[in-house]
DNA sequence: GTTAGCACTCTGAGTGACAGAGTGCTAACC
DNA sequence: GGTTAGCACTCTGTCACTCAGAGTGCTAAC
């Protein structure tokens, strides 16, 4: 009896559970899976060699694979497709799990900037693979706050506020001698003059000041100069800064036992502009997202999974937590975890900008 | 003829000559030296047969090892050590190297919180190794100075400048709204109230304020126990961060092709305790520290070499910089490559705190 | 449509043979 | 006495081979 080629339609209910004991026997032991045991396993009220009829099925709907002819079946990663999307309306995170992870969370409750690291932390240890997060970066960069702190004879620190939250710090040199007074006040005058302003604004600050040598003190105009480049910088870069947490977790799983590939993989998340794109094409959905395999756009990543989601507020600041491990992924359970997580971040922010 | 057991005393020049060949060709290959290969390899004008008499030595001096009967010569931790003190004094980096690695440096000249990550970028890089970095933490903490910018209704950012140039930040909650003038007032009677102060100090002065409930407005207190918290928090963590790069370059080498005991290593150069002590350790000399397999205390680096040294000023803040690879390590490349980056920190902080 | 039976296939572990690399010893040499 | 050639010996890594085990796919019976 033919089937239709490829998309099989909504598989018929036998057939789906098969598919799933599969995967889900093939994700706890990575090895193929073969008729006899998985009937035995998952105590299936049908013979082994119906068993192989269906999955012979499955396979011709390209749902499984067969690495040679003798051993058992392996998902494709269209298998896990259609698994994900069997299961990913329903799964919730277990109780007990998401008190575990509410608690780390509570430990750093009143430093912000903690909340990614342990985000990404805590990711890779509740799901036993490799994390991402990602600080929540403001659309729009403006001053909100500046101050000159000398530290030493000629040389001061610029500490820069962004509104939002960001902080950078630049050097400068002084020509002579300051009192942190004198400093003080270049800083006052600073924020009269930056306070609110965007980057652009900034920058025909400078020009202005620049068109007229020798009206202002030097170190203002080095410090107008300074925060642009700052503020050019924060702008570039999609992302602000990438924590990743568990490498080795993935190190560990048996596809990469040995492999260099995963070098690479790890160099793709660090990229910014990567996952600044990622932000911006997740930030349409508002649930978690699922790349599996070859999906991923990067042919880096062609090997991997990644479950990610974005978080905060598109008109303040966004941000994507994520988790990334093999193709072979305990998915119900990463897509709840990350589920929950982002729900963390996004009550974080909006207790931020509320 | 026997000779003294162990410790063979200043070896003969023909001998060390040999062992260093070995060390360094089995540097290069991974692969135990062979009497033959060496003498044609290294054009030596001897024979052999004379080869593996001096091998011989070498070995009941322990400087070189045997995997078994009929395979070359591997050196022994020993051996290394011995070949690190013989070379350590005179190594320079190529001037070559000098140049790319000063502009590298070049290019984030004025913000410097990012020389940390870039020493540990350039080390790894520059070594094919993996490498570390931390910031100069300063020996004592005190408030620089404090801000609060509100961020919504009722929360705001406390932004809290240490002496010296680290930055620390947490929210406040707030009872009711406030205008940022208000909040700016808030910040400038902390700034009187903190500024110059100790961890010690400002705890006393937290004290002081909730001796007497409703002297102070609530956030007030709220903000002076925020900075406790964070000062505290600073000062006992031994190290501020760790930067680590090039994992991936030492799970290349063929002596962790699979392994899972490279996973525990790096969780030992992310303990901040551990790092701490070694800054302390390290503060007392002024040159690279070279620590090989088991001299390492931990026992989870008995497989690895340390290559280490403190930057910074002993009287205001240290840190450190170090490169981590397998015991069969190029010595002298690294340990003039660290060098070389510990001194431009030393630059830095120098102009930090001249 | 389901199942038992069976031939067929592929893997992985184990074995033995063997070439290659290297040593250590002895005796000769300078 | 130090150096070297010669040679027996040893251990590794690899290759070919075998074989048990696991699993499939097909066919025929239920």
């Amino acid at each position: 009896m033919a089937r239709r080629k490829v998309r099989p339609g909504p598989l018929e209910a036998r057939s789906a559970a098969i598919l799933r004991a599969i995967i889900e026997e093939y994700v706890a032991t990575a090895q193929p899976v073969g008729s006899v045991a998985l009937v035995e396993k998952y105590a299936l009220s049908i013979s082994p060699a119906t068993v192989r009829n269906v999955m012979a099925e499955l396979e011709s709907a390209e749902l499984l694979g067969h690495p040679h002819t003798s051993a058992g079946r392996v998902p494709t990663e269209r298998g896990y497709r259609f698994y994900v999307e069997s299961i990913s309306g329903s799964v919730a995170l277990a109780p007990v799990e998401q008190l575990m992870i509410r608690h780390q969370f509570g430990q750093v409750e009143f430093a912000s900037e903690q909340w990614f690291r342990l985000a990404a932390a805590t990711l890779a240890s509740a799901t036993r693979a490799a994390a991402i997060a990602t600080p929540a970066k403001p659309r729009t960069c403006r001053v909100r706050r500046v101050d000159i702190l000398g530290t030493a004879e000629r040389s001061a620190s610029l500490v820069l506020v962004m509104a939002d939250g960001p902080v950078r710090q630049a050097l400068l040199n002084l020509a002579h001698e300051y009192t942190q007074d004198e400093l003080d006040d270049i800083g006052r005058q600073l924020d009269g003059l930056l306070v609110g302003r965007s980057t652009r604004e900034v920058d025909a600050a400078l020009a202005a000041l620049q068109a007229q040598p020798g009206i202002a003190d030097a170190v203002y105009t080095q410090a107008v100069e300074r925060i642009s480049r700052l503020m050019h910088e924060f702008d570039s870069a999609a992302v602000e800064e990438v924590f990743s947490e568990g490498l080795l977790n993935v190190m560990a799983e048996p596809e990469f036992a040995r492999s260099e590939r995963l070098g690479r993989v790890f160099a793709v998340l660090q990229d910014r502009v990567y996952l600044g794109d990622l932000v911006e094409r997740l930030s349409e959905s508002d649930d978690v997202s699922v790349f599996i395999g070859s999906e991923n756009e990067h042919e880096e990543m062609n090997d991997v999974s990644l479950v990610v989601a974005a978080y905060g507020r598109s008109d303040r600041a966004m941000g994507v937590v994520g988790v990334i491990g093999p193709t072979r992924m305990a998915y119900p359970h990463a897509i709840s975890t990350v589920r929950y997580v982002r729900g963390l971040m996004n009550e974080l922010v909006d207790h931020l900008y509320a």
